[in-house]
RNA sequence: GGGCGCUUAGCUCAGUUGGUUAGAGCGUCUCUCUUACACAGAGAAGGUCAGGGGUUCGAGUCCCUUAGCGCCCACCA
């Protein structure tokens, strides 16, 4: 006897205790591992690299899906035999940490990073780190994550900032890294850099100013707009279109700078649109990169009017000091009083923003690293024309074309203090000395006076190293040269460029190899109405949140059914809800089976009589079984098609309702016969077994759980022989392997279909004639050449439909209709249940009539359809079976007529 | 300005080689505390699959087009 488990399923009591024993056992370890003695290199393993939530973070529902999705790709390949590795890991994430320990020095200690000084900074952020960076793998583990903890990195430990140093040095060796003025993104209130796609662009109400340069010598004047004034200051030249009949006379003049006075050209550049504005332009080669390339065509001189804070500099003669802002309004009014302005207009233009800081970013020209992008970008796009790496949706790779088509230098330094310090040392001659170790003195001079570059690499730099680097590269670890390259790179489509792009370049640049060969992408996760949760908006739903109130597999299960790749979902909490309940429903179809096994034993039942011959087993296990297997293939070829949530639907399907409504109900019949009892336990922990390991990727805990206590009832139990192979956890069992359809499998399912509808018709008129669900009814059924088929299922029947069965009698023919009778049709069959009193004669008639109008529409329809082309044109089978529809519709009508003539 | 996605039952969504009565969950209505489960069971109502056109024997599914919503990319002051 098993001890009785609780009605409820205790997700609280059972999680941490089934992830303790998972993470102790090993089991989340490659079984075959290089490290290891009896290692295989000829066995495939399957990889994949967790995208590193940055180690401050918190759990979002972000993560879930992620850990969701990748936990259900290594669960099932682990299932499969294969040997699976899954690294874990943090990301140290630059701007998003400093700001962080920044707060919080400023808010706990009033002091600044600056006042604490670079050294110290780190050492802070360190003890950050150490102290705080656990917080989120601890919950990734609630999760169920099955990764390997004992591989897992950060991205700016030992080995991870070697590769960063090598992957530097070899870029720069190649000419792929440069060093050099350029137009970047300034980020005023970070104080740094920030690349191409850390900018975001966003339609705002802005203003649109109107004024006049003058020209030199003469009361002429450009009328000129813009929407950032203050650039004025940086002005180098006007430009007009050569062709524009208005200003084409005053191309090669001189114009005035207002209220600095400076001395501009007016130049002519056919990019200037005359439609457009007032069809001339004002160019700020230092602030804004369209004027910076008309610039670089003309050769005008470049100002810089911005510090580093935005403050105008001392380019911006008596508005030095000012903020940008500030320095607008100023410089404008001081315009106004000039009479230089023309008007104001309200308009509605994009501005770009910081993405992390959120301030408007500035255009500016700074000596920043650069990686030379073009390279490395053909070499990606090939790796995924060519197949070598395959997208997941396919749509995507459209997208990541574009970009990589149209990519720019990428940016790679920061001036943050967090992060890989740029492995470059500058002598007081000017030498660079670019190194894998700290040298002591300048290459080229030999200066012992060297000081390394101030800044640090771009928090992406290092990511994109990340499925290599985090297996030891640049050493050929066995790690590496096992596991490398991994296999599905599974993340959101939102980090495509960020990351999945710059990961696809390095491999290739840096290792020879694509990374992964497949990029599943998945959608975002939204709240319920489809908006982006936010903490302003109040819609965030906290996964640890969900998780407490109705556990992870309820959340997994959500996040995994229902969404479609690279499709956002909404997410509500109703539909957890609903999937805390589905975990509630197996885990009570499981203490059915349980009991069901563990009662076998007990000679409560006379049973123990090994010596009679097994019987055969019922309609019912035969159906079931062979509904089983139908949906290990569907879920296999899913699988095999990336449709997760198409598999977790079918199996959810597959067990509440085929299992749980039909074959457990009529197991409770079966299990009072002793002559059906043995085959019906072993039939329901066969089948249970099978749908704990089809569900266990998607629901690992109560699955675990349940199976454990299967188990042991079994092995306790005459069925012992079926557990004996199992193993000790479910984690590692078999997935199910789809077999090929046996013969036999088709005509156990439509047989048993004929059950169920004649069971649904009788239930549906009892409903109809609110015949009390305790009420047993007799019942009189003309089965034609059913008849074999229904009378083996008599006891089914009786105790579905809620049917005495000692007043139940089938018949192949009935020589007189019952009386007082209301008549079911089911195809050949005929159903007479005696409900004296209830049954209205002519609401009888009624009823059939309408049935019959029913039948004889469809029976027209596929007259139709069989005597149109469809017949001749359609594939055999698919005409047949409209052919054998056609023939039960016409058998049902027939027999309706016969009942109301 | 390009590109992509979405539009299916009151709500949120599935529906991948096109197969002929379109599914689920939640919600609604009626019964039932039946010895796995009321986090449940039985039954019911509810959709011209955004509009239009086309291909096909057959279209929610493929093609074209229109509209609405959303997203991504892009240097028009």
């Amino acid at each position: 006897m098993t001890k009785e488990l609780p009605k409820a399923y205790d997700f609280k009591a059972t999680e941490s205790r089934i992830y303790a024993m998972w993470e102790a056992g090993g089991y989340f370890q490659p079984w075959n591992d290089p490290n290891k003695p009896g290692f295989d290199p000829s066995i495939k393993p399957f990889v994949i690299s967790i995208p590193p939530p940055n180690v401050t973070g918190e759990l979002h529902l972000g993560h879930a899906m992620f850990v969701s999705v990748e936990d259900l790709m290594i669960r099932y390949h682990r299932m499969k035999g294969i040997p699976t590795l899954w690294v874990p890991g943090t990301d140290h994430a630059g701007i998003a940490t400093q700001l962080m320990v920044e707060r919080d020095l400023l808010k706990n200690e009033e002091v600044t990073r600056e006042e604490l000084g670079r050294e110290e900074f780190i050492k802070r952020t360190w003890e950050w780190k150490r102290k705080y960076g656990s917080i989120i793998t601890n919950q990734i583990r609630r999760l169920g994550a099955s990764c390997d903890w004992t591989r897992e990195r950060f991205t700016l430990d030992e080995g991870l900032s070697r590769a960063v140093r090598e992957a530097f040095v070899r870029l720069y060796e190649k000419g792929l890294i440069y060093r050099g003025p350029r137009l970047i993104n300034w980020s005023p209130g970070l104080k740094t850099a920030v690349s191409d796609l850390e900018v975001e662009y966003e339609e705002e109400d802005a203003t649109l100013y109107y004024f006049k340069y003058k020209l030199k010598d003469s009361d002429e004047y450009i009328p000129v707009a813009t929407i950032r004034p203050e650039t004025i200051l940086g002005d180098t030249a006007v430009a007009v279109h050569p062709e524009d009949e208005r200003y084409k006379k005053f191309i090669g003049r001189t114009a005035i700078v207002p209220i600095l006075g400076r001395e501009i050209p007016v130049i002519a550049d056919e990019y200037v649109s005359m439609e457009f504005g007032t069809g001339a332009l004002k160019i700020t080669p230092g602030h804004d990169p369209n004027d910076y390339a008309i610039a670089q065509r003309h050769g005008l001189p470049i100002i810089s009017m911005l510090d580093a804070e935005a403050k105008v500099n001392e380019n911006g003669g008596k508005y030095k000091g000012q903020d940008r802002f500030e320095a607008r309004k100023n410089l404008w009014a001081d315009m106004k009083a000039a009479g230089l302005v023309i008007k104001e207009e309200p308009y509605r233009t994009t501005i770009p923003r910081s993405q992390r800081g959120g301030e408007i970013v500035e255009p500016m020209i700074s000596t920043q690293w650069f990686v030379k992008i073009e390279p490395l970008a053909k070499a990606a796009i090939e790796a995924v024309k060519d197949g070598r790496i395959r997208i997941v949706p396919e749509r995507f790779e459209k997208v990541y074309f574009n970009w990589m088509e149209n990519i720019k230098d990428w940016c790679i330094s920061r001036q943050l203090w967090w992060g890989h310090r740029i492995p470059v040392w500058y002598c007081p001659e000017g030498h660079m000395t670019v190194a894998r170790e700290d040298p002591t003195e300048c290459s080229t001079c030999g200066s012992k006076d060297i000081h390394q570059d101030e800044d640090v690499l771009d928090t992406w730099f290092s990511s994109g190293l990340w499925p290599f680097s985090t297996l030891g590269w640049p050493e050929e670890t066995p790690d590496y040269k096992y596991f490398y390259p991994t296999s599905y790179m599974e993340t959101g489509y939102d980090i495509l460029f960020f990351w999945v792009a710059r990961m696809i370049m390095s491999g290739l640049e840096y290792t020879g190899q694509v990374p992964f060969h497949t990029v599943y992408l998945h959608g975002l996760v939204r709240d319920e109405h489809g908006q982006k949760m936010s903490k302003t908006k109040g819609n965030v739903i906290d996964p640890l949140i969900v998780m407490d109130e109705f556990g992870t597999d309820a959340l997994r299960f959500t996040l995994l059914v229902g969404s479609t790749p690279g499709n956002d979902m909404n997410l509500s909490v109703k539909k957890v809800e609903a999937n805390r309940n589905f975990a509630n429903k197996l885990w009570n179809a499981g203490r059915f089976v349980i009991s069901a096994v563990g009662t076998l034993g007990d000679g409560q039942w006379g049973m123990g009589d090994q010596s009679a011959k097994p019987p055969a087993y019922t309609l019912a296990d035969s159906w079931i079984w062979a509904r089983l297997q139908g949906l290990i293939r569907d879920v296999e070829r899913q699988f095999q098609n990336f449709q997760y949530g198409q598999a977790g639907q079918q199996i959810y399907d597959f067990l509440w309702s085929d299992f749980a409504d039909w074959y457990v109900e009529i197991a409770k019949e079966q299990l009072r016969n002793a002559e059906t009892r043995l085959q019906t336990a072993e039939t329901l922990a066969r089948v249970f077994d099978i749908c704990l390991r089809l569900l266990h990727p998607f629901t690992p805990f109560v699955t675990e759980e349940l199976w454990g206590h299967l188990r042991s009832a079994l092995l306790d139990s005459p069925l012992s022989h079926l557990a004996k192979d199992w193993g000790e956890a479910l984690i590692v069992a078999r997935f199910p392997e789809p077999r090929e359809p046996e013969g036999w499998e088709e005509a156990k399912i439509a047989d048993f279909e004929l059950i169920q509808e004649i069971v649904r018709s009788i239930r549906n008129l009892r409903a109809e004639k609110n015949v009390a669900p305790a009420r047993k009814i007799a019942a009189t059924i003309s089965a034609g050449n059913k008849l074999d088929l229904l009378e083996s299922q008599k006891a089914v029947i009786a105790s579905l439909a809620g049917l005495d069965q000692s007043q139940l009698s089938i018949l192949q023919s009935l020589n007189e209709k019952p009386a007082d009778s209301a008549i079911l049709v089911v195809g050949a069959v005929e159903i007479y249940l005696p409900l004296a009193g209830m049954v209205d004669p002519a609401e009888e008639r009624a009823r059939l009539e309408k049935e019959l109008k029913e039948t004889e529409a469809h029976i027209a329809r596929l007259e139709k359809l069989l005597a149109s082309d469809f017949a001749v044109k359609a594939p055999p089978p698919v005409v047949q079976k409209e052919r054998d529809k056609l023939a039960a519709y016409k058998e049902t009508a027939g027999k309706i007529k016969a009942q109301l003539a």
